[in-house]
DNA sequence: ATGGCCAACACAGTTGGA
């Protein structure tokens, strides 16, 4: 079973490098961020015709999650059910034996912005909703958008980027935090390349140069961890037209003893 | 030189992203 992740920044502009990326790459399910497409437009009838099933939450121009599947989808749930909170950043389902929850964490903007109290806010609701869940589903899979770079090597200068939003000491608390309710960072359980990144500027060529961060993540419950067989970040995508400033983080899971 | 790019909204220039 495989799984994805990714911020397309905008469906509508998206959809196309979306369906072309699961042709190539038909995952199990993939998780979307940053739709920004209300409900009554969002595409459902082109994803279904490239063999996927939907679930969305999304609003007007900002925020939009989704999560598309080639299985059933149960028991959808959106946004945190202990915060009170108009935005979409979060959708949670069932698809076979895996609890999938996709989410959006807030960016924060500026440690002395509103928008990054509101962002510690959110992370905290997130935490204790993950550590209830994980006492009731056993298979979990926390995908998406973090806008959290764990560790100075996800930065591309740490230096620069000190003292800033996504690197913040609280924000990365918040990440160990997961960690250690049970979950495992999936592209960390295994040898990867230096300097690997999911998320480059669109300024200042940032991808040609590699001047990224690594905020995209897929943390797995500790069972899930142990079926875990190959985490990679795809990069091709970043390489398109008109290219999402993120790029695809993959899972692979070996299938559940029946 | 602390901005450069991109998307949405609206139809110019602002806001937000990260």
């Amino acid at each position: 079973m495989q799984l994805a992740t990714w911020n397309v920044n905008s469906l509508k502009v998206r959809l196309p490098q979306v369906l072309t990326w699961l042709a190539e790459n038909p995952v199990d399910a993939l998780c979307l961020q940053e739709t920004k497409l209300e409900d009554v437009n969002f595409p459902q009838h082109e994803i279904e015709e490239a063999g996927y099933r939907v679930a969305f939450a999304g609003q007007k121009t900002y925020n939009g999650v989704a999560i598309l599947s080639k299985h059933e989808i149960h028991d959808i749930q959106v946004n945190l059910p202990n915060l009170d909170d108009p935005q979409k950043r979060l959708i949670a389902a069932t698809i076979n034996d895996v609890r999938v929850v996709c989410a959006y964490f807030p960016n924060g903007q500026s440690l002395d912005s509103d928008k990054y109290q509101y962002k510690l806010r959110w992370l905290e609701a997130l935490q204790s909703w993950i550590k209830a869940q994980l006492a009731t589903y056993h298979s979990l899979a926390l995908l998406g958008d973090y806008n959290i770079a764990p560790e100075d090597r996800d930065v591309h200068d740490p230096k620069a980027w000190a003292g800033q939003v996504l690197v913040s000491p609280p924000e990365r608390a918040a990440f160990e935090q997961l960690l250690g309710m049970g979950m495992k960072d999936a592209f960390r359980a295994f040898e990867q390349p230096d300097k690997a990144f999911t998320w480059w500027d669109y300024r200042m060529n940032g991808f040609k140069r590699n001047l990224g961060l690594r905020i995209d993540h897929i943390l797995l419950s500790n069972s899930l961890a142990e079926r875990c067989l190959q985490c990679v970040i795809d990069v091709a995508p970043r390489r398109n037209e008109r290219p999402s400033d993120h790029t695809p983080v993959i899972v692979t899971l070996s299938d559940s003893a029946r």
